[in-house]
DNA sequence: ACGTCATTCAACCATTTGGTTGACGTTTCC
DNA sequence: GGAAACGTCAACCAAATGGTTGAATGACGT
């Protein structure tokens, strides 16, 4: 059983796979054009394509004979929440650790305009 | 030339290995503890922290005969900036958070055949 | 010094991945 | 109708991946 997460992240651990990604921000593109940038085969290309779909980053949708791809940043949530997860609780133990600190070695009052900065 | 992305993505892509960061969370570990929830060899666990290195998610530290291992999560910190360039959800998703809790975080045995997260 | 615990190494295996080429089905255009 | 453009399919290939087992290394406890 495929997870989402799986999928997600190993479309994304290929170099090619994530510039196609970058293209198809700036606009849809034909899968064609897509591939004239790199020194790669349209097969090749199309077997990168196929695999972003099943990861759920891209949409192709076929109008005469061109097939159109675009790009669907929405599958990358889930996959940046998980990894915002460990960010997180990092950042929420520092601020929480450095606040005891800052209790403990002074007897300043806690400066809230000091949180949340990043 | 690997690029730091392609082997944080490519590492973070087996659910077995989301799930040892999972656990490294919680707490620094030794590798056979680790291991030990896992319905594999001790020696794949060994590769699967070799690729977690590799992608400098975690850190190994030998002292005496255990080498512990700790999590590193700055090295998401690049991956994520990449992810979010695609989009507005760095706002993260309360719910979705608190569902990753209790599912990455739980007490249950795990079992990568029948996914860790999700 | 010896046995044991912790971990890796080495060899091996099956499967997946990322690429190639050439043939093939569609759609468009003249 | 026929040629060209668009894209996929099928077969093939090399290399990487994810797992196994058994032997090897190194540190600990008694």
């Amino acid at each position: 059983m495929t997870m989402p997460l799986d999928t997600v992240f190993a479309a994304l651990g290929d170099p090619t796979r994530r510039a196609i990604l970058a293209m198809l921000l700036e606009d849809d593109m034909a899968v064609t054009d897509v591939a004239e940038p790199f020194a790669m085969s349209l097969a090749a290309i199309s077997k990168h394509l196929v695999v972003l779909s099943g990861a759920g980053l891209i949409s192709q949708e076929k109008r005469g004979r061109v097939k159109w791809c675009k790009l669907e940043p929405d599958a990358l949530r889930e996959a940046s929440i998980w990894m915002q997860s460990f960010g997180q609780f990092e950042a929420v133990n520092l601020d929480a650790f450095e606040r005891f600190l800052t209790q403990e070695l002074s007897d300043d009052p806690i400066d809230p305009a000091k949180g949340d900065t990043d």
